[in-house]
DNA sequence: TTGAAAGCGCTACCAG
DNA sequence: CTGGTAGCGCTTTCAA
């Protein structure tokens, strides 16, 4: 039972023989109390290790110091890492987080929710949050749902949201949308260098927003170096190692030679290099390719991930600070730049000492 | 700025021309409300759109449906993993996660966290969560710190606590402390069926009680095999890839040969046979491991890992519903047996033809 | 079935 | 500098 004592700020103010008004006054730093009296307070709240009740507190001060993060699956290497990041800055601005896992589109682990996203706003409304920050989900699909939409409406009506991705209009959500396509002109133009003609792009859900980014800046590539487009080199799927797998399998079929590769993310990555192997198909000499999105493990990976850093580390940092400037009641417009970075390893098979 | 607009229960008393109490007990499913009234109400509730304001309630009925997750790093698959599932059935039973990464020992990424545990039990006495689970960190310390113990003791005195780890005395936390050695049993009577007797111990913290129980149901196996153990065949780090690759080096600069190792979980394998390439050693032919943790990817990896499935989603699932269950005043002694179970991939030559 | 009213624990205003 | 007190928005008796 949940039936433990409770200290509050009345028995402390009994104790110290005090009003319950200076004991507030010296949680809060208040200085207009003699120092002997100050003294006296603090010392009961010592004795019994007093701490004030944040609920009783929000009600009249109208916050939490509480920011609800919404994505979807956090053991996905890509929003685990914004996520450690996005909570070091928050910790140091007095924020606590509440982590909201939709499981959009289903985990890795082929988990699913039972709830929508429309159900974790509410909850956050409800729970008082001083803001919210949407990472990923329902947001990232090329036309979004309309129940989503006006959920996603609704709540940022009441409070202030940040999402990371493309504007959504008729909300009143900051969006802050890196540019993702960048890296991957970087990368084709990179495979172009050694020689590649015959580029395949793999992973990725179909109708998500970075995927089409991503295809998109693909085929402009392509084009821009005089290279033709071939649909039947494109083989999305998701997001997960499985993805890659399934999806060189679907691209091998086709029967259409390709000699490297983009892979949506590291993990999409190592899948395709796991089913290349077992297709007997040796890579990087025969078949090399690159990641659009570098996780932590790919400099371990044999052989070592060539992919593009998109700083997601940054990225937290920045829609963290927007929102809690937001919250602080500082609108300041979002400036950024994240320049996608080339990371070259192994995996296209060469070292060319650009390392960095 | 936060400050828009909020609906409260008087507004929608007003609106409906009821009492606020009978909205009250419309929002609570409270029977005894007039069929006219009920739905007079519930039509201004739709209207507005109303959520009651959870901090009111929760300073009546003493519970937030709020539970706090203390671990070291999220974006250690160990850890999001099992907070999946904790997340999931949390969601069932309507309550919301509070997520505190310690970073403990450093992350990943190398990120260090300004405040300590103690901190964040604090914050979580003030928030009033309705119980915390704590995974790893401290907790995991085979001599624990004593101002840690203090802490847990307070947080412990004043909210249900469930750790998974060792029972740490004079605390009120209820311990679920699963079984880690059995599947180095395992491994090791697996290592020694196919011929291996020089096996070599690599990664984990030292003086971590998951590390220090590995490595001694690694030390009694291979005496129970009448093998002798080499201390120098020991080489820990911590639980990263990086730690792999640095545990590898150093074991390997000892000059003590070594046909096999156990790597402490799927992270530290893959830096350890990166480490093992890179030293021209070949894997498996010339040194197999297996993993005594197994993550997501590694039946992706080059070659599949072959590794030990200790089942941390059941896990996850049984603490959490301990965690409700002493929280809803059912103090069910936490009965169960997770038996580790060995996944034999290719990472120790074979095949076999166990797989299963 | 209904509403009035008493708080939950705290902050902030107002007098003194 | 200090204490009294009016709420914050809600639930829950208690009468009606």
């Amino acid at each position: 039972m949940g039936d433990k004592e409770h200290i509050t700020i009345n028995q402390i103010a009994d104790e110290a023989q005090v009003s319950i008004a200076t004991v507030s006054r010296v949680m809060n730093g208040n200085t207009s109390v003699s120092a002997e009296r100050r003294k006296r307070v603090e010392e009961v709240i010592q004795k019994y290790n007093f701490s004030p009740n944040a609920l009783a507190r929000g009600l009249i001060s109208k916050q939490t110091m509480t920011i609800g993060v919404v994505l979807p699956d956090i053991s996905n290497p890509y929003f685990s890492s914004m996520f450690l990041e996005i909570e070091r800055f928050s910790l140091e601005a007095g924020y606590t987080l509440l982590l909201c896992n939709t499981l959009f589109g289903g985990s890795s682990h082929g988990i699913r929710n039972t709830r929508d996203e429309a159900y974790y706003f509410q909850m956050l409304v409800e729970k008082q949050v001083d803001g919210v920050l949407i990472i990923g989900g329902q947001v990232d699909l090329v036309t979004v749902d309309v129940n989503y939409k006006q959920a996603l409406k609704r709540l940022s009506d009441q409070l202030p949201v940040v999402v990371i991705g493309k504007e959504i209009e008729d909300t009143n959500c900051v969006f802050i949308h890196p540019e993702t396509g960048q890296g991957v002109t970087l990368a084709i133009n990179y495979l172009y260098m050694l020689g590649h003609r015959q580029i395949a792009f793999v992973g990725g859900q179909p109708n998500v927003t970075i995927t089409d980014i991503r295809v998109n800046a693909y085929k402009s590539a392509l084009k821009e170096l005089g290279l033709s487009v071939d649909e039947r080199l494109i083989s999305l799927s998701d997001y997960y190692s499985k993805d890659g797998y399934s999806a060189i399998n679907t691209l091998v079929s086709r029967n259409v030679p390709f000699t490297a590769f983009l892979a949506i993310n590291d993990n999409v990555a190592i899948g395709s290099e796991r089913a290349l192997q077992d297709l007997s198909i040796k890579v990087p000499e025969e078949v090399a390719f690159i990641s659009c999105d570098q996780f932590e493990n790919g400099e371990f990976h044999i052989p070592r991930l060539t992919s593009i850093n998109q700083h997601h580390d940054l990225l937290g940092r920045l829609v963290i600070n927007t929102l809690i400037n937001i919250i602080g009641g500082n609108s300041s417009p979002p400036k950024f730049s994240l320049a996608p970075e080339l990371v070259i390893r192994e995996s296209c098979g060469t070292h060319l000492g650009i390392k960095r």
